[in-house]
DNA sequence: GGCCTATGGTTTTATGATGCAACCACACAA
DNA sequence: TTGTGTGGTTGCATCATAAAACCATAGGCC
């Protein structure tokens, strides 16, 4: 087969993730849909992208419990799209891959907006990682260890990453 | 064109980091060589991926610069592949996407590893985000605000996310 | 040197995904 | 009833991806 190799079997929780969401418009509908976008057209009309694929995506999300269908609630007989708290997680994801941009573009004065703390109005802070008891964590303070066995079921299978 | 739609002129930092790493494979190819991995057949065994296709995304990334090619270190005339400074700081990204994977999978049984702090081998906190003050925000305390213009040049483009 | 194998790719070819335009279905208004 | 706007689906041309074959170079061995 072709196909697009999915990831799904995956052990590796980015790869999960990445079969989720890696394609190059969900996380843009996902963007729209946390600042209120409800509606097929809405969609359509903030990204310019091809009503099929719009259409595809949309699916696939829905499929994925990122977003959920709710019966309208203007009155008219159709779908409105919401983001399921599942889809609300991604909020990190978003914010990490802006603030990539932000310190490593090669223009970053073509970018339009930043993300301020909504109180005082001043940019937030690089996403921090920190330790079980508080201490900020560098990249180079972590590292992987293999899942505890979840009891039983020789874990010999794919030790993917 | 029916080309693949490049966001690389929008003002959406989120677009434009999709633009670089925003498709199927390269997340994953920087994750390995955050592992080490440095030559283009520990790649493609690792990831068992095309061997074309991993020679593109190599490329692309390394015009986008966030891998470089180094004259090989073990003698052989070939090149090696390494990470950038630029490459490094998509480790949030990893990151959340990895967190976000641990908390919404449908089957986090299947997940091999956990990030785990090395001094005390203990899973890290997940991400967080915090004013410059240090309050600790969550996303409704946040909000987007239009770029302060960089003096003069009357910003009335595209006023995208 | 001649032969084998491993490494690091490029080329070829088939198929899936994307983008655009056209079309259909329904609701509502004049 | 005709029009208009919304919410999609269908067809088709083009692009990207995947798999396998092919090529080039280097090193080991005789």
């Amino acid at each position: 087969m072709v196909k697009r190799t999915s990831f799904e079997g995956d052990a590796c929780p980015i790869a999960r993730s990445l079969d989720a969401i890696g394609d190059w418009w969900s996380l843009l509908i996902i963007r729209e849909a946390r600042f209120g976008l409800r509606r097929f057209g809405q969609f359509q009309n903030k990204l310019g992208m091809a009503k099929n694929i719009l259409s595809a995506r949309l699916r696939v999300l829905v499929d994925h419990g990122i977003l959920a269908t709710a019966p309208a609630s203007d009155g008219s007989a159709y779908q409105e799209y919401v983001l399921t708290e599942k889809g609300r997680g991604t909020f990190p994801i978003l914010v990490a891959l802006r603030q990539w941009s932000e310190e490593f573009d090669d223009h970053p004065e073509e970018i339009a907006t930043i993300l301020v703390d909504r109180e005082k109005g001043r940019p937030v802070k690089k996403l921090e990682m920190r330790a079980e008891d508080g201490r900020l964590l560098s990249p180079a303070d972590t590292m992987l260890k293999p899942r505890p066995a979840p009891r039983r079921r020789s874990a010999a299978a794919r030790s993917d990453r």
